[in-house]
DNA sequence: GTCTATAATTTGATAGAC
DNA sequence: GTCTATCAAATTATAGAC
């Protein structure tokens, strides 16, 4: 009942080892011994390379929709809550990086699928806060809010001090 | 009069490809390539990444320290605006990351002593902010400023949209 | 200080048996 | 679908000639 499929098994290895070290922190032969199987058999469920990475980011890009849900039921605070909180999430529960906010840090290095899909994780974000804002919104821009949770997590984590985080989102 | 020292000129390689993809975007015979020696001369001046990394980030600190001055000299919106245009220039002049943006976003997979150089960079630009604040400041925190500027450049490069980062930063 | 040469390992990827 | 076996290329790094 809780078997997980050894495709999904391969992503949440080689998210858990992107999110510490980004693209090139991650190997086909890593991911297969963490998940027991060998590095042919990654290749069969994830051809290439980009083909795992483009898959990892629309996988997390998806599971973030999922955790925000619509916008247009909840205040502008509201939807800054919900927003901070997954950001808060990967700090303490997850200890690791969102894993755009990597990939974005390095995309230009990036096959351009996963750019690409990696920019379509930001506009998910941008587009659920200007929904909740509304036209009138006098507050910080849904960019600035983004930009602020993905350096606030940087900080927080490079200098191994959570509640950088906390002053760095204060409002 | 104008030579640089190989050695500069390593690091300059070095920094230019670290700058697009990070720890693992540069290799000692890539460097050698675009100096035009072999990967042992770099390996002379460098014996192993993790000193040529190190060396990297502590040039790249010593720049910024340079160019951002005295905190004690300025008010806290000149400080603030200083920040603000290193990073408007690593976007618009350099058409690259943070150094230590990037390096931070995967300090995980570091080696140490590049961690610690990278953590000494965000240390250096919070304490230059917190001097020019004073005690008394009641605006937003430096952590909080400087989070928001790294976000925004990863944002307005991973987006391919330079207002972007205006519109983050604004205020 | 820079070179040639090379070692040892890791990488992404493929062919073919079962 | 997973395996064994293998490949070609790239990686960090070192020894020793000049």
């Amino acid at each position: 009942m809780t078997d997980t499929s050894i495709r999904d098994r391969i992503l949440d290895a080689a998210e858990i080892r992107a999110r510490r070290g980004g693209y090139g922190g991650f190997s086909f032969r890593e991911i297969a011994d963490d998940v027991g199987v060998k590095s042919s058999s990654v290749h069969y469920h994830f051809p290439t390379k980009a083909d795992l990475g483009e898959c990892l980011v629309k996988r997390y890009t998806e599971r973030a929709a999922d955790y925000l849900g619509v916008a247009a039921k909840l205040t502008p605070d509201q939807a800054i809550q919900r927003v901070t909180q997954m950001f808060r999430d990967a700090l303490i529960k997850d200890d690791k990086m969102c894993l755009c906010g990597l990939f974005g840090a390095e995309s230009d290095a990036l096959p351009p699928e996963i750019r690409a899909a990696t920019a379509d994780f930001f506009r998910l974000v941008i587009v659920y806060l200007t929904q909740a804002f509304g036209p009138d919104w006098p507050g910080e821009p849904p960019a600035a809010i983004l930009a602020k949770l993905e350096g606030a997590l940087i900080l927080a984590r490079t200098l191994g001090d959570p509640s950088l985080f906390e002053v760095s989102v204060r409002r």
